[in-house]
DNA sequence: TTATTTGTATTATTATATATAATACAAGCA
DNA sequence: TGCTTGTATTATATATAATAATACAAATAA
């Protein structure tokens, strides 16, 4: 899967990552069971210091996301539960819905524009 | 217009700051043409620095939200020009459009949340 | 005119976050 | 036995966030 972190981006680079990785696991390109390449590696093919890398891969454990262990590396979760976001995820939203609406977009722009951020529905 | 500050959030006093005023706009609490409380006042009475409002009055600045002159203070702006999202902005709503996915939210799903999110449209 | 209020600039200090660097280690695997 | 894995450690550098104490120019109110 392919990379692109921009250096002057006011987004720290193991968010970057992490985004770009959740982005992969949404649309596919990367599949529950699958493994992350190891911290060393990507960190090296992307240009980055190790840390910063297990730095995401720690955020993504805690999110949910992928499994770590000393044996098989990184790898993606199966999806388990109920689809829901985290209280921090809603407030953001919350918080994105607010701007559009105090800049006088109405509720069917902004949903438009959610739909379009969302993307085809592929698979299920 | 009441203002809560989370002492033990991650998300910076400055930046809860802004979005607590956004959001007044985006509900119709702060008027355009309303005056916001000078730097001093605010941050007296939700018990902050100066420095830290005057940082989150020239963002809202910069982007648009209010006007500020040493005569009049601060007051929010007349909405002009066609409603829409910033790039930043634009790129967060994908971010989170594809957590939503990866976490196996349907379209439906993530869209009856953002129409929650936006909430009644009172006015126009 | 004088006093006050406005946003703002300055300087200093503290704490935390971000990122890199160089190692080192335990555990599992070839 | 080596190699690879994630991880821990220590150090350093930079940037951000927040507070504190003043100070100043410009406009308003007394």
């Amino acid at each position: 899967m392919v990379i692109r972190i921009k250096d002057n981006s006011e987004v720290p680079i193991y968010l970057q990552l992490r985004n770009q990785i959740v982005a992969g696991i949404s649309d596919g390109r990367l599949q529950p069971g699958e493994h992350l390449p190891p911290v060393r590696a990507l960190a090296g093919e992307i240009g980055v210091n190790a840390m910063t890398v297990n730095k995401t891969y720690q955020m993504l454990r805690q999110e949910g996301f992928i499994e770590i262990d000393r044996r098989h590396g990184a790898r993606v979760c199966d999806r388990s539960g109920a689809p829901e976001l985290s209280p921090a995820r809603l407030e953001q939203l919350e918080a994105l819905a607010a701007e559009a609406k105090a800049r006088g977009m109405g509720r069917e722009d902004f949903l438009a524009l959610c739909a379009k951020a969302y993307g085809e529905e592929e698979g299920k």
